[in-house]
DNA sequence: GTTTGCTTTGCACAGGTATGCAAAAGAACG
DNA sequence: CGTTCTTTTGCATACCTGTGCAAAGCAAAC
């Protein structure tokens, strides 16, 4: 068996050359003759050498590895992102080293000394936040972070969101213009700077008109506790549109509604959600819902990350993209509205 | 800023000891006294030392790292299986570095070049095949291989998957002691092991009373294909139930017959799929589906590996695991049907 | 042919850790 | 206290690559 590994001094003997002239012809950008390169390249794939990357990194001091905390992938919204910032990654040369941060706050901690443990180059957290000090953890080993779908004051942190804000609004507004009286908000986790922004931004859009929302819930992007709330609105508050905090939940609104209790959607009760997963496009039950651009998105995170790696003194960034509100059958939609 | 990495020498310094003292203090089952160990975790602790995983593993020649191919995560099964993949191994104390084969074939060797150059410890595909040249390269550099959820002939890969001509099998009886007449079936893309021993097992459970499927179309996995092929059967085979190969082209198949045909499930037409991904189970869809028991199959990946990983020697396994038949609301049930 | 300038190559070392080996320290015992 | 055995420690080296520096090669220009 070939077990042995074969390395840059093999070639180099092969070849007749020294070890370093392998590991120039294999450094992009380095001073090696044409001659040179094809005798070490032939060499090489006779050999079947291929450099070793983590020996590489030792040196270089660049691992070309991201880490990236992820707390669940249940709701679509994750596993798309992923599978779009592991593409856009793997084009720059850089991979993807996953952790799940399963429980809240204390597991983060543990996650992150693991990650710099692996020498990452940097950091992605997808709805996952960060203590002030693992913040300074990160910034003294001079290692970017930025926060996906998430945001935080402190300003050695980078952060890419939807404009959150404005988006909910924009609900509000088409909610109010569709006639809806009593409007109802099942919020993602208020411990959540975007579940926060949402509720901030859809009161102000009903507010911009004198109307305040008749119940306001706690969903905890859960399913269960979505489907509870929203089961408590239409009793307590008899509410005749909800807004539901993102899309994951607002399909366990819908179940709830449709199945347990016999409302109709949108004759009896409208609904919106926010993220526009593709799920939310699947007829079962086409969400009208506010889209997060997750493109472009992912390629603000991925820019904003490789910049604060190629160059450490850039700044932090803190980065909103505007979203359209998709405008689907489970919501009333106001008479001429475009 | 305290830009400079605090090294196992920094520590040996600090606490006036040698440098392979401070490594022997942080590997487990390494001959130190007591007093040695608290004197240089103290130091280290107060330096924020921790070891360099990366340097580590260029003299012990075990990263850690387990490569994770994957295709597509649309399919929920696979954001599911990932994240239990992922906890279990952190377990363990791996860590999954994250591979996107994009494309079929081709894209599949490049992927497992640059796996390679990282030096993993083992290698998970999920639901991406391999050229035996590729088991090849894998075998002669010593790392293992598991096909999660996707069989190969080839011995030197191991292999988990659920049972699946069994599984298919009880699909058939399910739907003949349903009553049904005229049943077509769709498959899973019959370049995979997986969409192939679905159709046979299906096939023999339907001969086994004589039967036989009025139509079998090839759906690639994928939703636009699986609609179109439900639409043919409706129209070409008038077929009165449908064997979906795998649960996320059913939604699709459901989407197109209740949606754009019009047709009741299951008055109309019964449905079945594989998997049992959780939205299965949601309202909307109410899937009747054969449960992948993905938590066991995660379990027995993560020990075949490690397995082999610790123990070069093992055999590759194939390994097959059975799953239950869970009966929703998607297609008739039989009467007295236990 | 000599000088000048540029390109290519080899030498030697560094990066952070684990480990075999021999020396030192400690424990057990008479 | 001296001897023997066991545990703990330090020294030196290896893992595999990238890169600064100086030497060597080469081509052009005089």
């Amino acid at each position: 068996m070939g077990e042995r590994k074969v390395t840059s001094l093999d070639v180099a003997a092969k070849a007749g050359v020294s070890q370093s002239a392998v590991s120039r012809v294999f450094t992009p950008g380095a001073s090696v003759s044409k001659k040179m390169a094809d005798k070490v390249r032939a060499a090489a794939d006779e050999l079947g050498y291929r450099p070793n990357v983590l020996a590489r990194s030792l040196i270089t001091g660049r691992s070309r590895i991201i880490g990236l905390v992820v707390a669940y992938l249940e709701n679509q919204f994750y596993p798309d992102a992923l599978e779009r910032l592991s593409n856009a990654l793997q084009e720059q040369g850089y991979h993807i080293l996953i952790f799940m941060a399963s429980g809240t706050g204390e597991g983060v901690g543990a996650v992150i000394d693991e990650l710099l443990d692996y020498q990452v180059d940097g950091i992605v957290t997808a709805s996952v936040g960060m203590s002030d000090e693992l913040a300074a953890r990160c910034d003294a080993a001079g290692i970017p972070v930025v926060l996906f779908n998430r945001g935080q004051d402190d300003q050695r942190l980078s952060q890419v969101t939807s404009n959150n804000v404005d988006g909910a609004r924009k609900i509000a507004e088409f909610l109010l213009a569709g006639g809806h009286q009593r409007i109802g908000h099942i919020t993602g986790w208020t411990g959540s700077s975007t579940g926060r922004d949402r509720e901030a931004g859809f009161r102000a859009g009903l507010a911009a008109v004198g109307a305040e929302p008749v119940a306001v819930l706690d969903g905890h992007y859960r399913r269960a506790e979505a489907a509870a709330a929203a089961r408590e609105m239409i009793e307590d508050a008899k509410v005749d549109a909800i807004f539901v905090g993102n899309d994951h939940m607002a399909f366990a609104v819908m179940d709830e509604l449709r199945s347990s209790i016999g409302l109709r959607v949108p004759e009896d009760i409208s609904i919106v959600g926010y993220d526009d997963v593709p799920l939310a496009g699947w007829p079962a039950y086409d969400l009208t819902t506010l889209r997060q651009p997750s493109g472009r998105m992912v390629e603000a995170t991925v820019q904003t990350l490789l910049d604060r790696i190629e160059n450490p003194d850039t700044e932090p960034q803190k980065i909103a993209i505007d979203g359209p509100l998709i405008v689907r059958g489970s919501a009333r939609i106001p008479e001429g509205w475009t």
